[in-house]
RNA sequence: UCCCCGGUAGCUCAACAGGUAGAGCACCUGGCUGUUAACCAGGGGGUUGGGGGUUCGAAACCCUCCCGGGGAGCCA
């Protein structure tokens, strides 16, 4: 590959001659002196040539530095005021290695950014631009914040299956598929699983993609999705909520000492960020109710909250909220009942702030055979699917309680996106699956 | 499946009340020795989503179909 340098690290070579292998984001020429912004993936670098200073062959290639031309080139680094990222090269050699016409995507203009169908089916392509590229920056320092948090505290990574013989929670459509003969499903969730080995190793976590086959066409929702899906043996509600407030604030906290530039580039509000400190509220969807009714929204108790509400409910407060308690019959069979009003189950979501909507869903699991099973009984689900899951009740059965973080709702909240299809490399939408 | 909004140049959008389809960006030509969404001058580029209708005249009004968007339901 020979030896070349990131313009991530250009600030360590001032003054030295480096080169760089990247692909041409932008142009400026102003005669004589001629500007060239060069993007080699760790970031953007404003390269300069002037007339006479640089071979009139390298001088004059700047005609076929078309966007997104791929290039080598070479020069001495300075630090210039000027600069966006403090630093400049001045051009001593520039080679062209892949050539590029009629870049679909034009440069980057905020009052011109292109409609969403036309960027989605050249999401390829789409994914070099700024904001792309800074999006799915914080996106990985999401990932890794998740699992070094985790990792902190002694949790095990254990991946569930993606291919399922059953419906996790028998609810949501599930994406069907032929398994030599039988039926088997797209995982619409890795939790009952994660009970089954928390139960081996304690604390356990899993990391992957999920598949919903609803008809959902909303800035909030894909086909596919990833999600973290951490389970604790021994665990009861409170527990469980406040070690998804912990792995929120990490997150931001993450983000906020490692992706300032990529923030920037998205004109985050970070003000908004700075403020996601423990503890975060906690209201019982009781109260929550009450707030909604005298928000003046026609709602009642044993209702579910619609998108409208969920925004109104994260506008009281200045970080991520906790709405414990709901009425167990809008929750799933396997959340334990509340022993004080067992009308209510032991679950907690977590809404994100700015009317992002739902980033958690979590619950104490029912740990108890005989209402586990009066459960399944009154979901009509197929008690034989579920032995397996039964038997975690039947050998040693322990409090236990997890949740799930839907990643890209995350993403979106933390990067400020309208939309989660730019949080997903290439999302798979309502009857959208290309490229 | 239902409701709402939209479809005009490659892209983003104008075109008032029905009267000759326009601007910015992209692209091409020329100019400029410090540009940062560069700028200045010029140029090419259109079956106004398709079909039908009303009218002297339709991008605009009506009908219909197609496509796109985001909201409901469901959820992360």
């Amino acid at each position: 590959m020979g030896k070349f340098t990131y313009i991530s690290d250009l600030k360590k070579y001032i003054g030295e001659e480096v080169e760089i292998r990247g692909w041409t984001y932008n142009k400026r020429s102003s005669g004589k002196v001629r500007f060239v912004i060069v993007r080699d993936g760790s970031g953007f670098l404003q390269c300069v040539m002037a007339k006479g200073q640089i071979d009139d062959s390298y001088f004059d290639l700047f005609d076929e530095l078309t966007l997104e031309t791929s290039t080598i080139v070479r020069g001495k680094v300075r630090e210039d005021q000027r600069a966006p990222g403090g630093v400049e090269l001045d051009l001593s050699y520039i080679k062209i290695v892949g050539p590029s016409e009629n870049f679909p995507i034009p440069k980057v203009r905020e009052d011109n950014i292109p409609d969403p169908g036309v960027l989605l089916p050249i999401r390829h392509l789409w994914l070099r631009t700024r904001r792309q590229w800074a999006i799915m920056r914080i996106r990985h320092t999401i990932e890794k914040a998740i699992h070094d948090f985790y990792d902190s505290l002694g949790f095990i990574r254990i991946d569930s299956p993606i291919l399922t013989p059953a419906a996790c929670e028998g609810t949501t459509t599930l994406f069907e598929t032929d398994y030599f003969g039988e039926k088997a499903y797209l995982s619409q969730s890795g939790q009952l699983y994660q009970e089954a080995t928390c139960m081996a190793h304690g604390k356990t976590y899993c990391f992957g993609p999920t598949f919903r086959a609803e008809k959902s066409k909303t800035r909030r929702h894909l086909m596919e999705f990833w999600m973290v899906e951490p389970e604790i043996a021994y665990a009861e509600l409170p527990d469980v909520m406040e070690n998804a407030e912990g792995l929120i604030t990490y997150i931001v906290e993450k983000v906020l000492e490692n992706r300032q530039e990529e923030l920037k580039i998205l004109e985050r509000d970070i003000s908004k960020l700075e403020k996601v400190k423990k503890p975060f509220p906690r209201i019982s969807y009781t109260e929550a109710i009450e707030l909604l009714q005298k928000k003046g929204f026609n709602i009642k108790w044993g209702d579910d909250f619609g998108g409208d509400e969920e925004t109104a409910l994260s506008e009281e407060f200045d970080r991520p909220v906790i709405v414990h308690r709901y009425p167990s019959r809008i929750k799933a069979f396997y959340m334990k009942r509340d022993p004080e009003n067992p009308e209510l189950a032991l679950a907690m979501d977590i809404l994100a702030p700015e009317g992002y909507g739902e980033i958690v869903g979590g619950s104490q699991r029912e740990d108890d055979l005989e209402k586990l099973l009066e459960r399944i009984k009154e979901f009509n689900l197929p008690q034989e699917a579920f032995e397996w899951y039964l038997d975690l009740r039947r050998y040693g059965s322990v409090p236990h309680g997890g949740y799930g973080l839907g990643l890209e709702r995350t993403v979106a909240w933390i990067c400020g996106l309208k939309h989660v299809r730019e949080t997903i490399p290439f999302p798979r939408m309502l009857e959208k699956i290309y490229p």
